[in-house]
DNA sequence: TGCACGATCTCG
DNA sequence: GAGATCGTGCAT
């Protein structure tokens, strides 16, 4: 199939993270293999207003790739030794981003990053564009669940209930 | 310049 | 239930 398109990635971060589910994520070695990954669960992260999203706290050197146009990769370190891997959404100025928690039976950010092998150097490749990492469109998923975002407690009440995790209906949440 | 903490996971 | 392990944001 083709590579996910401009149009795909510009929409916002909830239904991007709603349509990644069952779209194939493909990743190219460094020895020139492939692997290919069914997207199975994302959390969507919205604009500054969303106090669980890195961006609440405004345009930092982190933050900044959020800031641009959707398809770059977003990537930070977590808890000192997990690079999580995202996708930035939506145009322009208005930081968003979609965090890939699940490929195919593998739940868990932390865990994805590690079978991606995703460190530091992904910051701000384009998924159009990077010879290494992609995502492919595959016929859309009708059938997810919505559930609360994982570990935001410290964000209001208001974004802590949002149900922007989304969970492939084939496959168990955590 | 220092410090507390985090979009986590594994082991015991 | 605790430890691993370190970049980031904010206080000092």
């Amino acid at each position: 199939m083709e590579k996910l398109n401009y149009n795909f990635y510009k929409r916002d971060a909830v239904t991007v993270a709603q349509e990644l589910l069952g779209k194939t994520l493909v990743r190219v070695w460094d020895d020139a293999s492939v692997s290919r990954y069914t997207i199975t669960e994302t959390e969507a992260y919205f604009g500054e207003e969303d106090q669980a999203c890195h961006a609440s706290k405004g345009r930092t050197k982190r933050t900044e790739i959020m800031y641009a146009s959707g398809g770059h990769v977003y990537v930070y370190l977590i808890y000192g030794m997990y690079w999580l891997l995202n996708v930035v959404t939506g145009n322009e100025k208005h930081p968003e981003a979609v965090l890939i928690r699940g490929l195919d039976e593998v739940i868990g950010s932390g865990k994805v990053g590690r079978i991606l092998k995703i460190d530091k150097s992904f910051y701000g490749e384009h998924l159009l564009y990077s010879p290494r990492i992609w995502i492919e469109d595959a016929p859309l998923e009708t059938s997810f669940h919505a559930l609360p975002r994982i570990g935001i407690d410290y964000a209001g009440e208001e974004w802590r209930n949002k149900a922007w995790r989304f969970t492939l209906h084939s496959h168990k949440g955590q």
